[in-house]
DNA sequence: CGGTATCCCTAAGGATACTG
DNA sequence: CAGTATCCTTAGGGATACCG
């Protein structure tokens, strides 16, 4: 529940980034699963999504949090700390998501095969 | 297998359309739901697309015959006659999109009350 | 009919710097 | 730490016109 999230958690490509399947932007998906086991802080949050910078998280979680998908924190203190979490709605999404990332993980190679020969034809 | 596409079919939301959820591009989900019950000319798909521009279509049906979901076969003839149909990576893919329409039906009301509430909050 | 070609516009994403 | 503010670049999508 609170162990840290495993930074190569979505390196260099994963089931859930690869086309044609896409939650919502090109974050949204990623960070839902970050959470999965969990709340998180916004900078843990940094850590597996390398290359996201903190304007393009912050869009993401308030986009996030407009739907009603994920929960924002602020926990008060002199050390500023706020935690997102999924909500029941958000959980749910947990599902077909699994669906979705086994059919990428499953037809992985068909995929790159029907882009390299495409490639090849030039 | 062979009778016209409803102009309605998504008219004028509907769920594969639904945030959090995509597939691919803007249209390629709707495509592949287009051509779910049998082989489509570009014509027809343009009907129920409604707003959608000939680059576009041409654009997103390249792109997933690219990705060998979408096969393109012209029939040669004095009229010129061209049909697009799932191949069956691309049928695979029905599965998980039934789960992932599945989802925001169920959830339909809950995004939006989210979003009418964040709204409020002004 | 089934596309190309061309031009345009906007939103998403990113880099960098700064703040309570 | 958890963001804002600012600026910039690009890709997606769209409108219109034209072609074999």
């Amino acid at each position: 529940m609170r162990e840290p999230l495993d930074p190569d958690m979505f390196d260099p490509v994963c089931p859930s980034d690869l086309a044609p399947i896409r939650f919502g932007d090109k974050w949204s998906g990623l960070i839902i699963r970050c959470l999965e086991h969990g709340p998180r802080r916004f900078s843990e949050l940094r850590v597996p999504l390398r290359g996201i910078s903190a304007k393009v998280l912050t869009g993401s979680l308030r986009t996030l949090e407009r739907d009603g998908l994920v929960s924002r924190t602020a926990h008060p203190g002199p050390l500023q700390r706020v935690e997102y979490a999924l909500t029941p709605l958000g959980r749910s999404l947990l599902g077909p998501m699994a669906t979705a990332c086994a059919w990428a993980e499953e037809h992985w190679d068909e995929l790159l095969d029907a882009r390299e020969a495409a490639a090849g034809l030039t």
